[in-house]
DNA sequence: GTTCCGATTTTCT
DNA sequence: GAAAATCGGAACA
């Protein structure tokens, strides 16, 4: 089981979201440990990505993607979830990745007491709902993936293989093959086709 | 200061 | 399949 190091998440959102897949979220939580393989993930490439909420510029909401990689960039959602990302990149360079979907590994029960007992396949597919599932809030923002809170490991599982597609829920750059997920995993997200109108 | 909207999930018909 | 829930932050005046 290997922590994964800062210099893992220090390239582009491009080339670490299909580095993720496989790896291992894991959730420090009250001496309790929650953890789940990453199943799907999805890459915001900053001032050139529409869709990134650092396309216009850094502001107070986002400023942590204008740092370092290696830290988590949280945000809420449509009011009432939350997201995770993982900040990639240099400095200066607004990189990030969104988790999308776990497989839950450890902590299942505490998974299932905050999510309301779903079945385990509802747990963490889809970002609002890993969150919900991990506890991860606003108070996370920022936090140090070399902490000890939150951080990814690599305990060496292959993978079933991988696949693209285009993003899910975004307006802007939707055609962008930017979604990256294991095409044989329950726990991916269902997602809405991304449609073209 | 105000208005508008979202990288979603859940629930109802 | 469709709509509601709900609020922080970005955009506009």
């Amino acid at each position: 089981m290997v922590r994964l190091p800062r210099s893992f998440y220090e390239g582009k959102a491009t080339e670490v979201a299909p580095e993720l897949l496989g790896k291992v979220l894991v959730r420090q939580l009250a001496g309790r440990r929650l953890s789940g393989r990453i199943v799907e993930t999805e890459a915001y490439m900053g001032r050139i990505d529409p869709a990134s909420h650092a396309y216009r510029g850094k502001t107070a909401r986002n400023r942590v993607m204008f740092g370092p990689a290696g830290y988590l960039y949280v945000y809420v959602s449509y009011g009432m979830h939350y997201c995770l990302n993982v900040v990639t990149d240099a400095p200066d360079v607004a990189g990030a990745v969104l988790v999308r979907a776990l497989a839950p590994l450890d902590g299942v029960e505490i998974m299932e007491a905050n999510r309301g007992r779903r079945s385990v396949i509802d747990l963490c597919n889809g970002p609002g709902k890993l969150c919900a599932a991990l506890q991860i809030t606003r108070d996370q923002y920022g936090a140090d993936l070399e902490g000890e809170e939150v951080w990814i490991e690599d305990d060496g599982c292959t993978l079933d293989g991988m696949a693209t597609s285009s993003r899910v829920g975004v307006k802007e750059g939707w055609e962008l093959p930017w979604r990256f997920y294991v095409p044989n995993s329950p726990y991916v997200s269902k997602g809405k086709p991304a449609k073209a109108t």
